[in-house]
DNA sequence: TAGATTGTTAATCGATTAACAATC
DNA sequence: TAGATTGTTAATCGATTAACAATC
């Protein structure tokens, strides 16, 4: 039996892993596969499959000795461990070039996030609209997510801006932030924030390439 | 004495945390600040100090005791030992949201990341211009990296179009590549990739905030 | 001086990998 | 059946943290 994957802290890497592991999934999904087992799924990402295999189970997944996983019901329950069976309602601040990539970004097909709301404070582009979502001025911001209030928000305004719009966000009960800006939010207890920095995928490339 | 940087192997998650190190010690500097130490490094971006300690031992600077680190001298040796004290050129192909978002993203500030050249597929953007780059035609890459070839490449195309883009990028002497396309590349020995996922800081984010 | 902070070695913690019995 | 693959326990590896002597 796979172990419970309640009561089991799944390693952080683990998480991480996931998304890619459904990206594959649903790309054999395509090809008419039935069966995959961690052997195929390491392959395609050049991982070894023992990893794959201690991951799946981890997240609860059953396979058969042989045979390996049946793909759709992998798929559904890596979806379900990741809560991306359910819409991920967000708010999104920073109608700029890099909040406009997330609304539009392909490698999300999967993950259900669905963003509600946008702000911006730039008067010109305040009304107008970016993949169907009409941009709203961060001012308003109070009084539209107070009617709406989101779990989610999505910060993607100038690292000068993040701490005011954080504060903002926490404050009409956004309990989960998702930061691009690059400084560190000081925000109470509780509310869950991660920080996306860029710069630290760029370290490793510059250090890989100069050694 | 500190550890000496060059023949010992610094951890992945070492160089992830350097460049946050750099912006918490711009903005010391921005302060006027001449000494820092580990515990103020720390405490601006919770973590431990005797974390941060390790960190600037790995990379080899060296402290004073009770004085901590000579500021400027610091930020020197970390942007040293990121190849970060000279300009990093780079390609970038995919002129989209995301591509558009690098090209004016300020959290690389201090990285001296320089995109020479930017290419698209779209005819309708290409010859215009982004942050002061004419984007070129995808089918002029050959022509115009022959001519001005280039050691970095960066993929921010949709993940259909990736692997061909990063083919021709690698035959044309690109020997790193930043790829932000959501799939895995194949390319041969000896070429640096750093997968960028953007969906598993999401992942991360669901199964915390659901737990 | 006393106290704060460094740098290094050792201990701990956690993730990856190996080994292997179970089994379709 | 034989072989491939699972799931779990144990071993290994690597990163973080603790301890502490050195010192400005």
């Amino acid at each position: 039996m796979a172990e419970q994957a309640k009561n089991i802290k799944v390693p952080e890497p683990t998480i991480r892993r996931l998304p890619a592991y459904c990206r594959v999934l649903k790309a054999f999904q395509q090809q008419g596969m039935e069966w995959v087992s961690a052997t195929d799924i390491a392959q395609e990402l050049d991982l070894k499959p023992i990893q794959v295999r201690k991951d799946m189970s981890l997240t609860g997944a059953e396979g058969r000795p042989k045979r390996g996983f049946l793909l759709n019901e992998l798929l559904e329950i890596l979806l379900q461990f990741l809560h991306w069976d359910e819409n991920q309602r967000a708010v999104l601040v920073g109608a700029g070039a890099l909040g406009t990539a997330l609304l539009g970004y392909s490698g999300f097909a999967m993950n259900r996030l669905e963003i509600v709301s946008v702000f911006d404070s730039n008067p010109e582009v305040v009304g107008s609209s970016i993949y169907n979502r009409t941009i709203e001025a961060v001012s308003d911001m109070e009084d539209s997510l107070t009617k709406n209030p989101l779990p989610v928000g999505i910060i993607t305004v100038p690292a000068a801006a993040a701490q005011e719009v954080a504060d903002r966000l926490v404050a009409l009960g956004v309990r989960a932030i998702w930061n691009f800006a690059p400084i560190k939010l000081k925000l109470p207890e509780g509310i869950i924030v991660e920080q996306e920095d860029l710069s630290s995928g760029f370290a490793l490339l510059t250090v890989k390439l100069h050694s």
